[in-house]
DNA sequence: TTGTGTTTTATTGCCTCC
DNA sequence: GGAGGCAATAAAACACAA
């Protein structure tokens, strides 16, 4: 085998990769270990292997090792060099730079994909916990707006007029299955009210804002349910042609959690559909 | 000792660059 | 077109449990 037929240890190695080394290079494990005295030559030097033996011997490995973390990359003039030093082909030398830095990707992979995992796993437990965080919130909004409910009622509960009534429930019960216990109707809008005092009906200083027209778009997850008759007994298809032909209504945006402070701009412009139910 | 999984060395085929 | 790099893979050697 080639590996055994080499020249021993050549002192002019540390000179030659010295020569090699960038600025920022470690010199101190390569040069000592050039420079060692017990450094035996390569020849015969396969203390645990045979001559048979394909493999390169500790030494051509060590050796090897340190010009690869001097420089991953093999130039033809060093690749000679080496092989000559290590009593190899330089086809081995090759070889080997090769295998190394195919070892060295899969070793980089590993980390990288492991920076990655941490990475991965940090960000998901802030995600879960926002998550708690928000059905938190929600469940507190949600009492503290069934208090305030009850407390309007309670308020004004012997003076109900007509208007108020209609308020109180709805024409029939469409409406209300999609609405929990507790909750005012949604459709809580009378056309002459709209044709008269349309522009403040969201206003934040309205009555209205306590009459549950916006309470009731707080409460709902899906706020965009609010004019939705109940269709759980349609195809999705059928849903879906239903509210492009039929139900303007059914295309106001869905509401996001921060939407709620501001109604949408479109909600004025259908405000007319709601007494059509 | 043997079977099996892992590591190391080497080959092949393809691609890019000069 | 040749040299060199890389990915995939074969083959040999090693490690180790049963």
């Amino acid at each position: 085998m080639a590996a055994c037929g080499g020249g021993g240890f050549n002192s002019n190695l540390s000179v030659l990769i010295q020569s090699q080394r960038g600025p920022c290079a470690a010199s101190q494990p390569l040069e000592a270990f050039f420079l060692s005295g017990t450094s035996p030559t390569f020849l015969g030097s396969r203390s645990v292997m045979s001559f048979a033996d394909r493999r390169l011997t500790v030494d051509q490995v060590q050796f090897l090792e340190k010009s690869f973390e001097v420089e991953n990359k093999l130039e033809p003039e060093r690749k000679i060099q080496l092989a000559k030093d290590l009593g190899l082909q330089p086809r081995q030398v090759a070889i080997w730079f090769q295998n190394r830095r195919a070892r060295w990707k899969t070793k980089q992979l590993e980390k990288d994909y492991e920076v990655l995992e941490s990475s991965y796993n940090g960000l998901k437990a802030d995600y879960d916990n926002l998550l708690k965080e928000k059905e938190r919130l929600r469940a507190e909004v949600n009492l503290l707006t069934n208090e305030l409910l009850l407390k309007e009622k309670e308020k004004g509960g012997s003076e109900l007029s007509d208007k108020d009534a209609f308020y109180e429930e709805p024409p029939g019960k469409a409406m209300a299955d999609s609405a929990s216990e507790g909750e005012v109707s949604t459709v809580a809008c009378k056309q002459e009210d709209i044709s008269s005092d349309k522009s403040d009906m969201f206003d934040s200083e309205s009555p209205h804002y306590a009459d549950g027209v916006h309470s009731s778009l707080l409460e709902a997850g899906d706020s965009s349910y609010v004019f939705q008759p109940d269709q759980s007994d349609l195809s999705q298809d059928e849903e879906d042609n239903l509210s492009k032909s039929l139900l303007p209504p059914l295309a106001f945006p869905k509401l996001e959690d921060d939407d709620y402070s501001d109604p949408p701009a479109c909600f004025e412009d259908h405000a007319i559909w709601c007494w059509s139910f």
